[in-house]
DNA sequence: GAAATCTCCATGCAGTTGCATGTATATTCA
DNA sequence: TGAATATACATGCAACTGCATGGAGATTTC
């Protein structure tokens, strides 16, 4: 998927930077557009495969898992969460309806405003997220670290991190 | 989201590379996990964002009609665009639907083989690609080409390939 | 301090995806 | 050749997503 569109002679190539603000891209930023969406879904796709095949759920069910457990009462508002791990509101909301049904997560009133709500992680969700690092953590090894030096992973991560700025 | 578990002392570090032959990812390659989804998810959403502001469908369209605009004739199998963009088949199938229904791609007989079918691109796909290359091509070009050099973005997607192959 | 506005979360609906399976045709092999 | 297998594409169903909107409660404004 995202495939592109390259100029087919050598022509536009001669347009200097300057004369092109918001024109054509260059080869090497196509190549570079191509190769993160295929990467990214690559990637994604063999590690949720891999968590599927040891029965467990999606990476949204980790992350959620994960923030919680990293803050010191295992609670956190929904608002809270969805800064962190960048999900839509409707969807996290029904996300949480899912983990709850679950037993992963309680939904608990928020004191003093009633608006809002505490999310708070189980005992089991608390077990559900380390057995899923012991599959998830040695996938991201496997799939970026062993691929990559350490001095390329974090070249990568720089690379990346510029994209997403300004 | 794709957050993940960081390691909390020091001392996993010590570990050789070659002792650690599937376990925990380094630092350097969380970190690059994770950007790498963030970039993806980010840029595909603002990209998308911009195509649909302009009443456009989505890059999978463009990504089904690129493909059938590169080939000589304008038709392709099922089968071939499937690898190409590497989309799942029943979701191909029916995102041809919905294109058919368009007016975009028709499809016709294989000669030869009644299992197959050619899809074939229309004036009018032809015509969409092109007006969503007005929009996407710029948008790629705002979103990576101005944020990198050509060097940056030549090593990002050689990094990036790195991570599918094998 | 009442009305307007804003914030937080939920939800109906339509569109999309994943999964399993179905149907038709072609190929392989005993 | 005929049965078993493989290939190409479609589809029913359940899960998930995006979008718009709703309702309850807080905050602002005058």
């Amino acid at each position: 998927m995202m495939q592109l569109h390259k100029k087919q002679g050598g022509f536009a190539q001669v347009q200097e930077v300057e004369k092109n603000p918001s024109q054509e891209p260059s080869d090497a930023a196509s190549d570079a557009w191509v190769r993160l969406v295929r990467a990214e879904r690559a990637l994604v796709g063999r590690i949720e495969a891999e968590l599927k095949g040891a029965g467990f759920p999606t990476l949204s069910w980790y992350d959620v898992l994960l923030e919680l457990k990293r803050v010191p009462e295992g609670r956190l508002t929904p608002r809270e969460i969805e800064e962190k791990v960048l999900f839509e509101q409707y969807n996290l909301s029904r996300l949480l309806d899912r983990m709850e049904a679950d037993g992963l997560v309680r939904r608990i009133p928020y004191p003093g405003d009633r608006r809002r709500q505490l999310v708070e992680i189980t005992d089991r969700g608390r077990a559900l997220q380390r057995s899923m690092w012991g599959i998830y953590g040695p996938a991201i090894h496997r799939h970026i670290g062993a691929k990559l030096t350490e001095k390329e992973a974090g070249q990568l991560a720089a690379l990346l991190l510029r994209l997403t700025q300004e």
